[in-house]
DNA sequence: ATGAACCATAACCATATGGTTATGAATTGT
DNA sequence: ACAATTCATAACCATATGGTTATGGTTCAT
């Protein structure tokens, strides 16, 4: 069980801002559902411009909760659900209810595989 | 198992936008860590001038993330771990990496108190 | 070769955001 | 009664943010 001093998390704080935005956050979403998607099939469901869904991309890249792929004139996005686990660890700290219930099933499992 | 339409979620939006800023996510840091304080007290560690604490208070106060009792002149506040669920739904949808440890868990859970 | 498609970046704009100081209302202490 | 404490709100400000249109560089199709 690792403590995390609550300083400033470079890597939390970018993947909170990047969420923070319901564009933004929609374009995760079609990623994780749909599959690694070329930048023009994104705009087609973003509601917004082409340059907006790029700089959304953009700003997903830092987080580091998208990669991209280019291929040809296209560029290939695919969402990186790793890059969450600054944010679930968040959770895990202080989410107390949801922490109590993760820790129970946490513990059981340790139980379980000696 | 309830399925989301990605359609704009409400709670979601005002928990992931008020969990955004830094400042903001270390107050309620505090108040999960060290539990009910009043804005004074808050404001001792927050680095920013009292308003700007009050003012961060209204924004976790409407996504529910706090509560606030009010005696005598000065105002307790508590963190509400609850309203953190909206944020744990989502994760569960789209952290795909995250979602398979957490299933594990729960199904692990189920058939031992089944 | 030329034009169309795809994408990123530049330039720009309106508004949101996060901070400040000033102020006022309510409560407490003297 | 009066001063001090606590908090919220108002007024203000600089910057960040999220959007747009314009543009240019590649790559593909004809």
């Amino acid at each position: 069980m690792v403590m995390v001093h609550p300083v400033a998390n470079a890597k939390a704080n970018h993947v909170f801002r990047a969420l923070a935005d319901p564009t933004r956050r929609a374009i995760f979403e079609n990623l994780s559902r749909r599959g690694e998607q070329t930048v023009h099939s994104l705009t087609r469901h973003a509601g917004v411009s082409q340059p907006a869904v790029s700089k959304h991309l953009t700003v997903l890249k830092r987080a580091r909760l998208v990669r991209h792929r280019r291929e040809g004139r296209e560029t290939h996005y695919r969402a990186d659900a790793d890059a969450l686990a600054p944010m679930v660890n968040w959770l895990e700290q202080y989410g107390a209810f949801w922490r109590e219930r993760f820790e129970r099933l946490e513990g059981l499992l340790e139980r379980m595989d000696g």
